[in-house]
RNA sequence: GUGGGUAUAGCUCAGCUGGUAGAGCGCCGCCUUGUGGUGGCGGAUGUCGCGGGUUCGAGUCCCGUUACUCACCCCA
């Protein structure tokens, strides 16, 4: 048993494992930027009161200290729990800088003091796209953040991933076109549907939020519509309910749902899942959680939205539409499933191996030609047998070993087929897929929620 | 925060109604005096989570404690 154990909900990564995740984040970041948005990095603490605003993650957020505080001193400094939260400061902070619409992307860990389970940790992290105006921002910009983080999920061999989108604007007008009085209380309720059966939902509508049970059953027929398409306009309107709002929430969702839809490749569905609401109030038209194939256990890997008031500093109101990607959330599990490992847990393609260790110098120059042309690699450690140098590579995963003959010729082995050939260490390069260690993926672009389930 | 489970070698685990610590895999060496993987032979490794109690004797029983883990709640 050893002295150090671990710290529930801190994951840490080995080599190869981290291969993957860097890999991920390398292939977001080059989608973002193909998108033309902008990287930021905010800092790790918020002032408290900035962070705390009343919501039920309060207690959760882990508190900065100096250990040499005096000892009642009130903690001031809070370790953030999302993105969202530092970019609104941050765009308010430096809104004199900044040019708008305002695109960014942040990858970064957040931290939040609740009981670790799969995919949710205490520190994790995640990817945030965001758009945010100036005291507007017009609606296109909702299809385009969307669409953005489609393209960049959908370039990765992950399990099939499902964009649920609805809007704010729709639900509201749809329930007062209903005459509900209290929507968010309706909304929260609603959002019960995937735990509880409909008949519970609707006596929970007439007993706690005062809708009549005709109400609640209209409620209830809105919330069960989930479509691929924009087919869902014309199943709301059957239902007769009547309000400008809605009419502005239907064409708003319609447009996003054809939007995404475009972009989407095979791997990721686009749906309108009129059930969506998000808990967080802030929103306030188009909402979206994503889901994984075979992962719904999860619950959601990604979620946002529209929100008018990002941030305001009481003149001037910023408006955003951004979306969120559970990197953490969705890569450990995969990675503990073994739906994805990395191919070597070094970056080395080859070894150079050592003939005795007055050759160091030798062996170090083919690594150096190598090196100048951007091939990974480094020099065994010691002179030992070949037989032994060879293990050392094959322990990494470093595919190739290379020799320096007694007649000062040069020749490669490629360990994994053991053919071994003549090379020049100015000429010689590994074949794409070895440059580099790679994700190594058993999704495929074919594969539904039923065959994952049926996998595991 | 509430409730359950678990804690023994690097890893996965066995260890009966209490009798002095085990397997597989991995690791190291040799067979193999300069090209690995298969095979054979040999070898090393444990505060049995921690503290207390019962007992002639505790990995095993009792109490406490800590950590991990699963479920609920909630979220990425």
């Amino acid at each position: 048993m050893s002295r150090i154990a671990p710290l529930s909900g801190f994951p840490e990564l080995l080599p190869a494992q981290r291969a993957v995740e860097r890999e991920v984040i390398a292939s977001l970041s080059r989608t973002f930027e193909l998108h033309g948005f902008a990287n930021i990095e905010t800092r790790v603490v918020e002032p408290i009161d900035r962070l705390a605003k009343g919501g039920e993650v309060d207690k959760e957020i882990y508190v900065l200290q100096r250990l040499a505080a005096e000892p009642d001193a009130k903690a001031e400094l809070g370790m953030h729990f999302d993105l969202t939260v530092p970019f609104a400061r941050y765009v308010l902070e430096h809104a004199g800088h900044l040019e708008f619409p305002f695109r960014r992307f942040q990858v970064q860990p957040a931290w939040r003091g609740e009981r670790p389970q799969e995919g949710r940790f205490r520190q994790f992290t995640q990817a945030d796209v965001d758009i945010v105006g100036r005291d507007e921002l017009p609606f296109h910009h909702d299809i385009e953040v969307m669409s953005v983080m489609v393209d960049a999920l959908s370039r990765l061999a992950i399990p099939r991933l499902s964009f649920q989108f609805n809007n704010r604007k729709l639900i509201q007008g749809f329930y007062r076109g209903l005459g509900i009085d209290d929507v968010t209380d309706a909304i929260r309720v609603i959002d019960k549907l995937d735990k509880l059966p409909a008949d519970e939902v609707a006596r929970m509508l007439v007993e706690r939020v005062g809708t009549t049970p005709e109400q609640a059953q209209r409620c209830l027929e809105l919330a069960t519509i989930r479509v691929p398409d924009d087919s869902f306009v014309e199943r709301v309107r059957a239902l007769g309910v009547s309000d400008e709002l809605l009419d502005q929430g239907l064409d708003e969702l319609a447009a996003v749902v054809r939007g995404c839809r475009a972009v989407a490749g095979d791997r990721v569905d686009v749906e309108a899942n009129l059930r969506i609401a998000r808990g967080l109030d802030y929103y306030t038209g188009t909402v979206v959680e994503v889901f994984m194939a075979g992962y719904e256990r999860l619950k959601s890997v990604g979620g946002g939205g529209r929100y008018d008031a990002l941030a305001s500093d009481g003149r001037t109101t910023y408006p955003g539409v951004g979306v969120s990607f559970g990197v953490s959330r969705t890569l450990i599990p995969l990675i503990t499933d073994g739906v994805l490992s990395g191919s070597r847990p070094v970056p080395s393609a080859v070894l150079v191996a050592l003939n005795t260790e007055d050759d160091r110098a030798v062996s170090t120059q083919v690594a150096s030609a190598l090196r100048s042309r951007e091939i990974a690699c480094e020099v065994a450690p010691s002179p030992a047998k070949f037989g032994k140098q060879i293990r050392f590579a094959e322990r990494r995963g470093i595919p190739f070993v290379w020799f320096v003959q007694p007649d000062g010729s040069h020749q490669v082995k490629d360990i994994r087929s053991g053919e071994q050939v003549d090379a020049d260490p100015r000429a010689w390069t590994p074949p794409e897929e070895d440059v580099r260690p790679t994700i190594i993926s058993t999704a495929t672009p074919s594969s539904t929620a039923r065959d994952t389930e049926e996998n595991q």
